[in-house]
RNA sequence: GGCGAUGUAGCUCAGUUGGUGAGAGCGCACGACUCAUAAUCGUGAGGUCGUCGGUUCAAGUCCGACCAUCGCUACCA
């Protein structure tokens, strides 16, 4: 009899848990980080209006050896330069509208706590090693290059000239779970969407994927959280950051409410951490897999992709400002097809927004207004419409109803 | 080099398991109209479905090769 109800929490047992990538604090938001967010916030405002158990999280990823160095650059502690970016974070949020549960931050206590939680236990389960590890480093890149990927003996990325580095670091044994992570691609096809990006990371897994470098040295890395066995090495970036999806609802006391509900929305850039660390980190931990992985591709720019050498960066609160933020944020949305990358273009959208919004939209309400001001004496008579079975307007019902069951 | 993605009307893209004359939105052309005229509504123009070959009674939809763009990844003379 309840076939309503039971339609309308489909997919997503009526609990729907929504994060995008905590973002990393070395550089101010850009239309990207706009697109996610907003993608997310659309969706989290979609199932609210379902009355779905709804929580969204957001945030930034604030540790690391280049904030440690932006940080002295800019002549201050890492807290108070992670305070100020991650701020702009957040003011950026709060001007388009962003209506988030959680703003995580990495660098808060509780967060520390979780994770040393968290590799505690992959440690006892045996997933932890000890090796060495050198090679040529790239400290704006914060990874080590073989020399076949150097361009003139400098990075190709920063053409800086690298450093040799040879240091202790603990390993995570990921590749113990390459066979349970590809059986559970293949067992699961909707778990990474869309399929094309599911498809690249069953690629990744064909092959050995190796064991995954999670510790710096401390003495070199002080901004950072302590290994729980070991106080002279600080954790680095994935078992960090990957973990504040957790952490969050740790320090909240709703693991158990929201966690086996997960969304992650990312964009394609990193794939393989969410797509290939993230799992083999969360079996190894005992903690269940995340329900979907959603998968978005780059807004890119007649030149190509964003670069601030390029000097092409889209700032979204500029856009914003100028067209409004309804306007704005309905382009990003209609405007991209959801996986695939998309050309920005300025004219596209101020073309989007007078066709769909000032032309269609704004008619029907000028022209609703006109009508009820002159056949209603300004009073909104009674709705009493009953959609045709099968007619066009049931067929929309219908069809609304099916969305965001996947 | 390997793996993968993409390549469909001017533009942005849809096209389940192969099957009536290949679609939408925008743009464009023509027409209509009112409660909307810097709007709306209707109609249309027709694109070798990247190229070549193959399978099939039948392929945009399957197979092979190739080309272009992009991504990931491995490197040797």
């Amino acid at each position: 009899m309840n076939t309503e109800q039971d339609d309308k929490n489909k997919g997503t047992d009526g609990t729907y848990y929504a994060t995008t990538p905590i973002f990393y604090v070395n550089a101010e938001p850009h239309l990207g980080h706009a697109y996610t967010t907003t993608l997310v916030d659309v969706s989290a405002r979609f199932h609210r209006l379902r009355n779905e158990d709804v929580l969204f999280l957001t945030g930034t990823d604030e540790h690391g050896e280049k904030i440690q160095k932006a940080a002295e650059t800019a002549g201050l502690s890492p807290q108070e330069y992670v305070d100020r970016i991650s701020g702009k974070f957040r003011d950026t949020w709060d001007e388009l509208g962003i209506d988030y549960d959680i703003f995580m931050r990495t660098s808060e206590p509780f967060h520390h706590k979780v994770v040393q939680d968290v590799l505690q236990r992959v440690y006892d389960n045996g997933d932890i090693i000890f090796g060495e590890y050198g090679g040529l480093y790239c400290v704006q890149c914060e990874r080590y290059y073989t020399e076949k990927e150097l361009e003139d003996g400098k990075c190709p990325q920063h053409d800086i000239t690298l450093e040799y580095r040879s240091e202790e670091n603990y390993f995570f044994r990921m590749e113990r779970y390459r066979p349970w992570l590809r059986k559970e691609l293949e067992n699961n096809p909707e778990l990474i969407r869309p399929e094309g990006y599911r498809n690249e990371v069953l690629g990744l897994l064909r092959e050995p994927i190796g064991d995954l470098s999670i510790s710096r040295p401390r003495n070199r890395v002080p901004w950072g959280i302590p290994l729980p066995w070991d106080e002279n090495h600080v954790t680095y970036v994935w078992f960090d950051a990957l973990i504040n999806y957790y952490s969050a609802l740790v320090e909240r006391g709703e693991v158990d409410r929201y966690w086996p509900h997960v969304e992650h929305f990312i964009a394609k850039d990193i794939l393989k951490p969410h797509g290939v660390f993230w799992p083999t980190m969360l079996k190894s931990a005992g903690i269940p897999l995340y329900q979907h992985l959603n998968v978005h591709g780059y807004w890119l720019t007649d030149q190509g992709k964003m670069s601030k050498s390029k000097g092409n960066v889209i700032k979204p609160l500029e856009l914003k400002d100028k067209y409004g933020i309804d306007a704005f944020r309905y382009f990003l949305l209609r405007d991209m097809t959801f996986g695939l990358d998309s050309t920005f273009s300025e004219l596209a959208l101020a073309e989007r927004i007078n066709a769909d919004l000032a032309n269609d939209l704004g008619n029907l309400l000028n022209r609703t207004m006109g009508m009820l001001g002159r056949y209603r004496d300004g009073v909104v008579p009674a709705h009493h419409v009953t959609p045709a079975p099968g007619g066009r307007a049931a067929r929309s019902l219908a069809a609304r109803r099916r969305c965001g069951q996947g």
